[in-house]
DNA sequence: CGTGAATTAATCGTGTGCGATTTAGTTTGA
DNA sequence: TCAAACTAAATCGCACACGATTAATTCACG
């Protein structure tokens, strides 16, 4: 990630901070905020997908869950929850309902009794066509290039990267 | 936004699907959908912010909902739901605790008695200052030069734009 | 061996987020 | 004028999201 022009970059960021500072907020809008940028668009992505999902049976977290299952069947709560970035508070019972909807199945290791192994069924697997009408319902509605898009993908995985990194390091 | 090559690029996606519904799901990872991108980004926001804004006492949603009233004060639920992609729903319960927390009021129109008014208590203005210093110690964690933050959130807007169009077309 | 530390899910409480309905107040029109 | 249509906010039920705790199992070290 390199450090290149951390310092000039924060100076001018504590320059337009002074003078924003001293402008009573004029002009500090909520649409210059990245963050509220990435609320409103994940927002538009929740809001697009549920009528689209609504035909699965599935909410979002469940469709992003059954992404990752499709990607690697089998996995552990912890392994799950490591690469959707949520805890067993959460998965636990998403995953519950998913299993009640037959799309997986979770059985205990004979390893490890602790571990809890998240398989897709039969009717899991076959979510695989659905999703991707999914993705090609939402792409074709962007009008975005696709390399355009790849770009984006790798700039926002970088910020996330930055604040992981950064939070890790606040909190110790 | 312009139909710019949209038919190009609708038909990449469609000959890129085609292929990946023949290689059995093999690297149409999760992390090649910007949906998910968006999610993780989102998700980092808000684990970074949380800590720092608990010596604000607030939640994130909390904390861009004081950032939409120091913007503009005095707006009506509803409108305040426009800006922020709300509606009273979840803004109610929101409010009534922001107003506990003695950093807004709410007060019925005298012209039309429907309507609640939000407005920045004398300790909500304060927050200001508070608020600029979540946003410098975002930033200054960040290296990213403010040029391509500046651009980010422009992309992030156009898609949010567009999904939302695509979203009232597709309901129609 | 055996007990305390560590690990893994599950559970609990609070706060969003949202579809659907309800309540209260306003406007409209026969 | 006054009931029906409309509007704004509140309420309800369910599903995340997460900090904190708990229960069950495994590991590590004496």
């Amino acid at each position: 990630m390199g450090r290149t022009g951390n310092e000039d970059v924060t100076q001018d960021w504590n320059t337009v901070m002074a003078e924003k500072k001293s402008e009573e907020f004029q002009g500090f809008g909520l649409d210059q905020h990245l963050c509220f940028a990435i609320y409103k668009a994940n927002h538009a992505f929740n809001r697009f997908y549920k009528p689209v999902m609504k035909k699965l049976g599935v909410t979002y977290p469940q469709y992003i869950t059954l992404l990752a299952l499709l990607e690697k069947d089998h996995q552990r709560v912890s392994e799950l929850g490591e690469r959707l970035f949520l805890e067993s508070n959460t998965l636990t019972p998403l995953l519950k309902r998913l299993e009640e909807m037959g799309y997986i199945a979770r059985t205990r290791s004979k390893e490890d009794e602790r571990q809890v192994i998240v398989s897709l069924t039969k009717e899991g697997r076959g979510l695989s066509d659905g999703v991707i009408d999914v993705q090609h319902c939402a792409f074709s509605n962007l009008d975005v290039p696709v390399e355009t898009i790849r770009q984006l993908v790798g700039q926002l995985n970088g910020i996330q990267e930055m604040l992981t990194e950064a939070k890790d390091k606040v909190s110790s």
